[in-house]
DNA sequence: AGACTCCTGAGAACGGTTGTCAAACTCCCG
DNA sequence: CGGGAGTTTGACAACCGTTCTCAGGAGTCT
């Protein structure tokens, strides 16, 4: 069975607070920054099972990375990320599962699954196009890096921001 | 410039025989089983700046680990993936396009794009749910590895086929 | 409180990917 | 066809995100 513990409710409360997906290295960090004490490790453990019970969403970005967070509903949806700040939306999409499942059909596959996140600019970003690209949900004094995909030092020609869900069962 | 080499040509005489998406280490290996001599520095390398001329596209497995696929159009398009044999079909999705471009608007961001992938079990597979995960493009004696999953060790919880592509501006 | 488990954390290990750099090779020119 | 300039290659190290290991610490039950 889980247990409560510091470290677990910690996790927690931070994705509670955040409303932008982020990795397991930043909220570590901004855990840190809160005081809390706490190992990576631990971070990872809990958000693999926090994703592992549907409690959070998992996204790859553009680099592969792991980037997590807590959503409203537990139920299938996908989502709108502004690819400046990070800010997410969450969003049904009707027409697709049924185009999905429609299409799979058509060419013969059965059990289809589908995976799809919308990206834009949101329109406070598109307002403001300097600055901003820190965490817009406030509460923690954590890290600043607006930046998703700049954390690999070489030529990555492909700066977009740009994830994936796992795959839902259509329709 | 763009010089022609041996391995360069490997790379791209291999993806075209090839109908799935497969990793680069994978290609690697295919590429010594067919006696071509060439590093996998530079299978990568290769691949990269084929996918930056739009010559291949790129999916990242539910790992994070990068695929490769020589695709026949090189405009946009989705995919749709045999999650048993990994045989794939690229498709329009004119009616998500759109779909993406209103949800986008409806919620005040602009410059969207999106990434979609489906995931299903092809005829061939449906019906003869045994063996079959190798490569059904024949053509090389590679390797046949049909998880594109499995290569941790640990308790991975899910191993779903489930890569993503790049976004691509959509409607 | 005491015992029993599970959880934690530091660091090692791991797997995919990229950087490094001398040697080999392509391409262009005469 | 031979030479020269510059790009590519390949073996290996380095990196980065993630997971494993295991001794010590903390929750939970009685």
């Amino acid at each position: 069975m889980q247990r409560m513990t510091r470290q677990r409710s910690a996790v927690a409360e931070l994705l509670a607070d955040l409303d932008e997906f982020r990795s397991a290295q930043q909220l570590h960090e901004q855990l840190r920054h809160r005081g809390e004490g706490i190992g990576l490790a631990t971070v990872y453990r809990t958000l693999q099972s926090l994703a592992d019970g549907g409690e959070v969403d998992v996204l790859r970005s553009g680099e592969g990375e792991a980037l997590y967070r807590r959503c409203a509903r537990r139920e299938h949806h996908h989502h709108l990320v502004c690819r400046t700040c990070r800010t997410t939306v969450e969003i049904d999409g009707p027409t697709v599962e049924a185009w999905a499942a429609q299409v799979g059909a058509t060419h013969g596959f059965s059990d289809i699954e589908h995976t799809m996140e919308l990206f834009g600019t949101c329109a406070d970003c598109a307002a403001d196009p300097s600055a901003r690209s820190g965490s817009p949900s406030g509460s923690s004094g954590g890290p600043q890096n607006g930046s998703p995909s700049g954390s690999r030092s070489g030529s990555q020609t492909d700066p977009r921001t740009a994830p994936r869900t796992g795959p839902t069962t259509g329709a």
